[in-house]
DNA sequence: CGCAAAATTATTGAATTCAGAATTCAAAAC
DNA sequence: GTTTTGAATTCTGAATTCAATAATTTTGCG
């Protein structure tokens, strides 16, 4: 499709930082500071890697640079460059000169992110519950826990899948954080999308959440517990459930698609 | 340091593939294949990355899109790229309007990558010895993990660092590779360059290759034996172990340094 | 009509240009 | 002598231009 060459003229450039002079003065701060928007690449990025986990773009749907650019408004090297990182993050395949393919969703793959997640999941829970049992649990962390469990089993009655998904990475974000380990947010967030693409699978249709939501309870309570063990051991359950029902809805899904051709 | 200004003209497009005009007769060939390297961005990356990873780029270097460019004899374009993408794997921080630095070597944060690799190398390790136990393991991947741990007790006398170190990341690759879970491989892969540049610090001078050759056996017998359990428990001591004297190093290295300002 | 060669189109990677913003530096004012 | 101001410099992000080539379409011929 051909499209109107209109992409923007040089807009003003964001502002990155509100400078501060060193010696500012103690005085009541009068003027608010100004917006600082992130950069094109970064919106570029970020809007590709949602729709990309919500679905909007499905496995398969490919991508041009100038498609992408003209769609968002932007010229085409912002979006080179987040596609370079989305390629490089596996979220996108190459498709020769035809330009980038959104990476389809194999239940292989998911498998094998599971067995990852099941162990990382493990080890955060474990440190978790090992730092709120000493009492070093950083109180923010602790409610943030609390709260995404709490905000969890809130909408479990039907809300929309995009929600019970937010609500998962939540809640899970939440245990890494209270790890103390930051590596392992890092990672995971890494492999998000992917996880949340799936998930966006098992949770439609199927009645799953309350049984995935009871298991987030239990984890919860053993890390406020300071039982590590159990920790542990009920999170990498978890994932490995999880991993199961993923497997068997990819598989399934796969499989319907196979007879349709 | 100004740098000429004389990033170079428009140099002629790397040459992808030869160029063959069509009515090329099948003569002797008279000029070279020009090598169909990767694109510039992937070699600007390598290039940034093999550096910082052996510590000829040194925590705290500067690092501006010029510099860059001029010393590669590219123009900013593929650097601008690969500096946003080594800034995302938080190989490189921002440093404001002054350019990137390459990332510190801190002793938490190498003490918390290792605790991921502890439970990820674990995992691998338990994975392969399933996997050779059931007589399903790729023979390639099998006879690659015998090869890397020859040639690592081969060279332990007195081999120059980077040599050890690669010997390791191939010991340690080989058995992600023979897990058959390609994931565990990735996820690690984003780190090497950090445990990489760890490592040179703690191999150069003390003599401790001979130590860790001597668990390297030993996992690689328990994985070709079969036994999950003790690969995955070897495994994980191997990676504490290392934690723990990369921590040590770098704590003093830290101290020397901050005892100097 | 079917196929091979040639022309055309689509699309990328890289260089160059451009404009905005932070930092630096030096001069002026107090 | 110190602080403030303002201009020069540096450096980035983004747009635009350019060259190469893979993919596709068209054309010519048997």
């Amino acid at each position: 499709m051909s499209l109107s060459r209109t992409t923007g003229r040089h807009k003003t450039r964001r502002p990155k930082a509100p400078y501060k002079t060193p010696q500012e003065t103690s005085d009541a701060i009068v003027l608010d500071q100004l917006q600082t928007g992130p950069a094109l690449i970064d919106q570029v990025h970020d809007q590709l890697v949602s729709a990309i986990a919500t679905g909007r773009l499905e496995p398969g749907q490919r991508l041009t640079q100038e498609s992408v650019a003209s769609l968002l408004g932007v010229s085409r090297q912002p979006v080179s460059h987040a596609l370079q990182i989305l390629k490089r993050r596996g979220l996108l395949i190459e498709d020769g000169r035809r330009g980038l393919a959104v990476a389809p969703l194999e239940a292989s793959r998911i498998e094998a992110l599971y067995q990852i997640r099941a162990v990382l999941d493990g080890l955060a829970a474990r440190l978790a519950a090992e730092q709120s049992g000493r009492g070093e649990a950083d109180p923010g962390a602790r409610g943030a826990l609390a709260d995404a469990l709490e905000n969890g089993e809130a909408l479990i009655a039907g809300a929309d899948t995009a929600r019970l998904v937010d609500a998962d990475v939540a809640f899970h974000d939440a245990i890494h954080t209270l790890s103390g380990n930051p590596e392992i947010a890092r990672t995971v967030a890494e492999q998000w999308p992917q996880f949340m693409r799936s998930m966006g699978f098992v949770l439609t249709g199927t009645e799953r959440a309350p049984g995935i939501w009871q298991q987030h309870r239990a984890i919860a309570e053993a890390i406020l517990d300071g039982d590590g063990d159990t920790a542990e051991r009920l999170s990498r359950e978890h994932a490995e459930a999880a991993a199961r029902q993923a497997v068997d809805e990819l598989t399934r899904h796969q499989a319907a698609i196979e007879a349709e051709a």
